[in-house]
DNA sequence: ATGAAAGCGCTAACAT
DNA sequence: ATGTTAGCGCTTTCAT
């Protein structure tokens, strides 16, 4: 593996022009540049991205920290982020929790300043307690929840407005006993989403009936299947059901149509997430839809900002904007 | 953040003895162990990773290259890939191709022995022109595609025989105009799966009928609807479809049903895959489906053999095995 | 058993 | 405009 030294060998040159031409600085001589341009290619030279990043005091690696890959919207974040990252000359390294706390606690345990420049975190169940402890080393950027009550910057959409949206479309449209599926101890979006759940029923002079929330644990399809077919079950189902994401929601349609009822026509439902696959599920989901893409950019240009060795700033709170997408699973 | 020299001065002992403790070496004074493990609890110290792989010539990294974590198939994938990884102390770094030959070769192409130990890489569009220059510098096994002519590993399922179990399912139901969705003109497996199709066709004496070989470019949901509804407008439209991938089949769904087609009475769709939304849509989708889980860690196995210091040995070629889940598109 | 020191490949003062 | 050189933090001979 040909080294600066060897090229700067081959063409006469210092190890300092070399350099200065791999990264691009102007001021070399057109003659120099050309010779070590030849000996780059001749020897394949390929610069130590390790041994550049110990001398900058930079790793080139940003942290991604989410539950599973395998759920579709992390999926689609995930991409959203490489992309992002790509801008600032980061790679992503992405670390599984399958949001298990004590897994969140180790990922963001492990986050020395060595491995990466910082993180992007969508906890789950990791609460402060976890993190007070270890101050962490690197700058760390909250995404979607924000269970903390420790000052660390948070990017993501306003989940009581967005569910107050949902469930407001749903009262638009004329129903009168719904429910939501996704009821969580700890999720703090599960919370928010369900305080707009409440604000919009309430604003409607409707009560909030207990027996219409049902919780979840994974917010796989399996739960939404499973919680839809307890509320059909009830003496009076509901005639519209809100989930908390895209897979409870299509799990729930799932299980309507198992139990023989229409959608929407007997019960309406609106997802959150807007993955790609609702827009061409059967019937296709109304859904609320982040700007994923603002999502994921916002968040990594948070963590260039802190990483980046300028002042300090206080912690900020980044609210993307979204959309409610109106589809078939709430028109008739 | 403190270094090995500042833990050696405070326990008043060399870097040497300091390391010789971090890294488990055996015989260290007992007195002088001690007093380096509390310097070491002092100081909070965490070994620089950067470093150390600078020293050691190893990073603690492989490279996943996939075309695009949006797609739940590769979502899934990565999410076996990080888990497998784990268990060779390896961190996981995605890198997103989206397909483009050019970016494939960037990819690939950047993959130092510096920053990966090694890779894992779902060529989609990469040809053996393409890496015949770059002799891989780091192990590097292939997935899924392997579309070159070069000598290396690869981990994957046998597409012909997959593709021929699919379509031997459909004629096993009765269906006589078949339909395969997925061609695509430099894709490996979908010319595999194309033969495999040809093959069942052939073998029951039908006839295998240029217009009902649709073409894709992208493998996602849209590309699907669009193949169908093109299928479905033909004079004698087919009463079945082997799509692909599931993406393509749920699309492929999605617009039979917009043209009015009962799925599978009308016409019976076979995807491949296996994503987990394949068992939740209405209707669930029979598929193809690999084993995930072996795919991952036998991609992940066979670069951490080759990565190991042992001897040489022949590019291997591994076959996971795959099974047809038939769910209700091809069931009444 | 431990210390001293070289050096992994690179960047950035500093010098010219 | 380019050469010289000191380190980034670590591991590892080579001494002792």
């Amino acid at each position: 593996m040909a080294t600066l030294k060897d090229v700067a060998d081959l063409a006469g040159v210092s190890v300092k022009t070399v350099s200065n031409v791999v990264n691009g600085y102007d001021f070399v001589k057109p003659e120099n540049r050309r010779r070590v341009e030849d000996a780059l290619t001749a020897t394949g030279y390929r610069p130590n991205v390790g041994a550049r990043n110990l001398r900058r005091g930079r790793t080139g690696f940003i942290a991604l920290v989410v539950p599973e890959l395998s759920i579709p919207y992390f999926g689609e974040l995930a991409g959203g982020i490489i992309a992002a990252a790509q801008r600032h000359d980061w790679s992503v390294l992405i670390e599984q929790t399958l949001g298990a706390r004590d897994r969140e606690r180790d990922a963001v345990g492990a986050l020395g300043p060595h491995m990466v420049d910082g993180a992007i975190v969508s906890p789950q169940a990791i609460e402060a307690a976890d993190l007070a402890g270890m101050a962490p080393r690197v700058p760390v950027v909250l995404l979607g929840e924000h269970p903390l009550a420790l000052p660390l910057d948070h990017v993501g959409i306003d989940n009581v407005d967005a569910a107050y949206t949902a469930v407001r479309h749903l009262l638009d449209i004329g129903r009168r006993r719904i429910a939501a599926i996704g009821q969580h101890p700890t999720r703090g979006t599960a919370t928010q989403r369900l305080a707009g759940y409440r604000q919009a029923l309430t604003e409607a002079g409707l009560a909030v009936r207990p027996e219409l929330v049902a919780p979840a644990l994974r917010y796989h399809y399996s739960d939404g299947a499973e919680a839809m077919a307890r509320l059909l079950e009830l003496p009076e189902p509901p005639d519209a059901v809100f989930c908390f994401n895209d897979m409870l929601a299509l799990g729930a349609i799932r299980a309507a149509a198992d139990g023989g009822h229409q959608v929407p026509d007997d019960v309406a439902i609106v997802g959150f997430d807007n993955a790609e696959l609702s827009a061409y599920s059967l019937p296709s989901l109304t859904t609320i839809a982040p700007d994923k893409a603002a999502l994921a950019r916002a968040a990594v240009d948070l963590v260039h900002r802190r990483a980046g060795i300028s002042e300090q700033f206080a912690p900020e709170e980044v609210r993307i904007p979204f959309t409610l997408e109106i589809r078939e699973s709430t028109t008739a």
